[in-house]
DNA sequence: GTAAGTGCAAAACCTTTGCACGTCG
DNA sequence: CGACGTGCAAAGGTTTTGCACTTAC
């Protein structure tokens, strides 16, 4: 059985080779490496990162291959980048729930909680029309301070 | 006459020096220049804008002077940094509103409008303290297609 | 077969930083 | 005078790009 137990969403994966090739482009072993990484990662992580997993499902992958798939994952809705001021951005594994999402930061261990904020829809839409403008996406984020960094900053003052 | 209509605003010119004393900071030439570039700038305008505008009032300053003022004048209240994960962040002198404020942003033309959101206030609070967090800040922004733009995509496609 | 895709390394770009000199207080 | 501030230029670090080689279809 030299089948490893790697990809178990099929249907994604049928998306993902539906939407390139709709787009007339090309399902190349990198290309699937990175979806199949994209899979194998919850939470927030980065470009870097998401080589890293890509490489250890095939070694080929470069970092400039990553960067040129992002859009793509990005586009065909199996991936969405969350930037939040930080020096690299970050990317979320979608897992079907809302696009509306808000992000609470910790200012001092950048952790990031990504919490329903349904209401963004709406906002945008009415804020956008005010002005005459056609709403493409919303962004809303809450810079804070965690439990325990608020602790360790006090211990240290 | 050759004085120019420049600084109108002694007051404000007042609270950035007793800032920086308080600080324990110097009242340097070009500090004051940069400053006083703040007052001639409306809208939002990059670091390189003010540097041009700054030098404009005293040809000494150099960028690296730009990017360590900013801190201070962010921090004296006197401007607001604006990231809108564009390549360069924009500063905004601060006109007395609400620090409560979204951005909507053209996608196309990266034209922005600052519109009052007071209700973020409540919103990082609610969020912040759902998860035992501290709120600091809070950010909402509405990417959007302007009327210009948007006629310019359709007769372009 | 051929055009799209890839790896490599260099480029790009804003921002930060090290260092020696200048200057505010 | 002495420490803080400055200019200059080089460094930093993520993301992008040019080019020749591969490869999917």
């Amino acid at each position: 059985m030299p089948k490893p137990p790697s990809s178990e969403s099929p249907d994604q994966s049928e998306a993902f080779r539906a939407y390139i090739a709709e787009k007339g482009l090309r399902g190349t072993r990198q290309r699937l490496a990175v979806f199949e990484a994209t899979r194998n990662l919850s939470g927030h992580y980065t470009a870097e990162e998401l080589l890293k997993k890509s490489r250890s499902i095939d070694r080929t992958v470069s970092r400039a291959t990553i960067y040129r798939a992002l859009p793509l994952l990005i586009g065909s809705g199996i991936i969405r980048e969350v930037d939040v001021g930080r020096d690299h951005k970050y990317y979320l594994t979608e897992t079907g729930s809302t696009p509306f999402r808000a992000q609470l930061i910790c200012e001092n261990c950048d952790t990031i909680l990504e919490v329903d904020a349904p209401f963004m829809e709406w906002y945008g839409k009415t804020v956008a029309a005010k002005h005459g403008m056609k709403p493409i996406s919303q962004k809303l984020q809450v810079t804070a301070l965690c439990e325990t960094c608020q602790k360790n900053k006090l211990s240290r003052s």
